[in-house]
DNA sequence: TTGAAAGCGCTAACAG
DNA sequence: CTGTTAGCGCTTTCAA
């Protein structure tokens, strides 16, 4: 810059005031300084300008991994909604665990994001103390109510109460459950559990803990896998309600490798709305939690706090709609 | 830090010799920085690092759009090994048109970033030049070949050529083309279409511009509407090689619609070696790119050439191995 | 309309 | 083992 002025003959100010478009600059000074940071190959050094503002106009999304396709989906989202804001979005991996999640918290309080969208799994109420940082954070899809910072959930026991009620529906009488590994505290896969247990204790069904089936991870391999598994194990189960999509498609390969036919002899459905879902055969049913939604409150409620925007007041707790779409899997 | 140091009655240069670990600080001092560290919440300014040390340790990656399955699970690659390299990594949607591309490069100069790492698909040999840039760039998977930067091509051609001849091998005779609407220069549909024509001309079969059905856009929504447009207009279609596995997976979506059952009917290859695809209905026959080494590939090329490692030497030309997989849809 | 001075927070180089 | 000096490149403030 101090060689753009020199080049130009003017001082850095008005250099500074040429880049950032400022008025009260003569358009032949203008010009003068255009064409020397054209011909010096000029470019605006972010890191100096970070320092002075003390912000770096970037954003932290930490998710737990990201060629999930609904982690795929929802960050691309947020990418958008960041971009149509002004930030960039630097992605971390957490690897869906409590310490990935906490870490990514520390991490970010080196100030090298102006906030950080945490999409949490792994964070349970017993954290809502760590999550009191100085520092624009918005938790994602976990359930810490009554935390110190901003909080979308996911509508999950009721998503997953209205996919199980919508299986009992269509005449389903044995359903299982394919979830996550941890049926305690407040993850996802717990909530999901409990809003299928309230759907069949509603129906006067009776739960049965055998086909409730536990996966390692919440991936096609482990929901291919969990199927096979639950259809070796129990005869006659006709609906399977999947902890997330994902794991519903590795579900709906599992039943054809054990010569189940879907919906003919078991009908499934997951949640999530990730795109693949409409075009697999059958296609899957599936609860959808509105991600662009998600992804555009999370980047303007960080925002706002970043902005330091008054009005918004208290953190706060919200719970997202969802929609029930009905496809081939449950027909 | 100048607060940490006068808390700990130490110059600031001893706190960040504390901080970065360095040797020659007594213990006892040591201590005394991290307990007034600790009582005041100090975390370093990472913008003023970077200032100073005059890099970020983040790395772009621009892709044409991040949830497309390809893409998430070639950024969450790229991600791990960048982090495992100390590198942070920004994604970039460049929409997948050449402006997007050189606009990623364009900003990347604003030294925001210490490379960049740019998928692209829409710029060409033409655009060589553009790419000559003070600044660590690696291309990845276009075809730009004895450009200013280092680049990893796909086996595009190859890979194609290979899957046809796969079909044809499978006793295939009517074979269709699901492409990318642009089939001039060198992106990857035009280069993926060559392989396919190579490949019917090697077996003695005629090529047919009917059997070529351009789609708008590489999703899965396209590759449904293109398979059902092929269903209607062309009978006695017994294999669809498409130009990536996502539009595969809308294409056996698309043919089901139309009453055709794949691979009874007709047979069905992808490109890409998406995960999604190994647990579809049928799956899908794919020609796998290794994508984890292409990853690995570009993070290493990268490093070395942001540390100006030498032994490098000039820009580097790579085409990786592809691998045949096959599976139910080509049975 | 333009410029001079000062400082954001950090660390390399060197001195003690 | 610890401290001093200086400067990375930018922009806010105030003066000309």
């Amino acid at each position: 810059m101090q060689d753009v002025a020199r080049a130009a003959g003017v001082s850095p100010m008005t250099v500074s005031n040429v880049i950032n478009n400022r008025p009260h600059v003569r358009e032949s000074t203008r010009a003068k300084v255009l064409d020397a940071m054209d011909r010096l190959g000029y470019r605006v050094n972010v890191a100096a300008r970070n320092l002075r503002a003390g912000r770096t106009q970037v954003i932290g999304l930490a998710v737990p991994e990201v060629d999930r396709p609904y982690y795929g989906e929802l960050a691309a989202r947020i990418i958008r909604h960041a971009r149509a804001a002004g930030y960039q979005v630097v992605i971390e991996e957490t690897g869906a665990d409590r310490e990935g999640e906490l870490e990514a918290i520390a991490w970010s309080r080196n100030s090298m994001y102006d906030g950080l969208i945490l999409s949490a799994v792994g964070l349970g109420p017993a954290d809502r103390e760590l999550l009191r940082v100085d520092f624009p954070v918005v938790v994602l899809g976990e359930r810490i109510f009554d935390g110190p910072v901003d909080h979308i959930a996911m509508p999950n026991t009721e998503g997953t109460r209205a996919a199980t009620a919508h299986l009992i529906d269509r005449g389903c009488r044995r359903i299982a459950m394919l979830t996550g590994p941890d049926l305690t505290g407040t993850n996802v896969s717990s909530l999901r559990h409990a809003g299928y247990r309230e759907a069949l204790r509603a129906a006067g069904l009776p739960y049965d803990a055998g086909l409730v089936v536990p996966v390692p991870e919440l991936t096609l391999e482990c929901g291919a896998a969990g199927a096979r598994r639950l259809a070796g194990a129990e005869a006659g189960v006709d609906g399977v309600v999947a902890v997330t999509d994902t794991v519903a498609l590795g579900a709906m390969r599992g039943l054809a490798d054990a010569g189940l036919r879907v919906p003919g002899d078991v009908r499934v459905v997951g949640f999530d709305g990730i795109t693949v879902g409409a075009y697999t055969l059958p296609s899957l049913s599936t609860i959808d939690p509105g991600t662009d939604g998600m992804a555009a409150r999370a980047v303007g409620l960080l925002v706002r706090r970043i902005r330091k925007d008054d009005g918004l007041g208290q953190p706060r707790d919200i719970i997202g709609p969802f929609r029930l779409v009905e496809r081939e899997s449950t027909a």
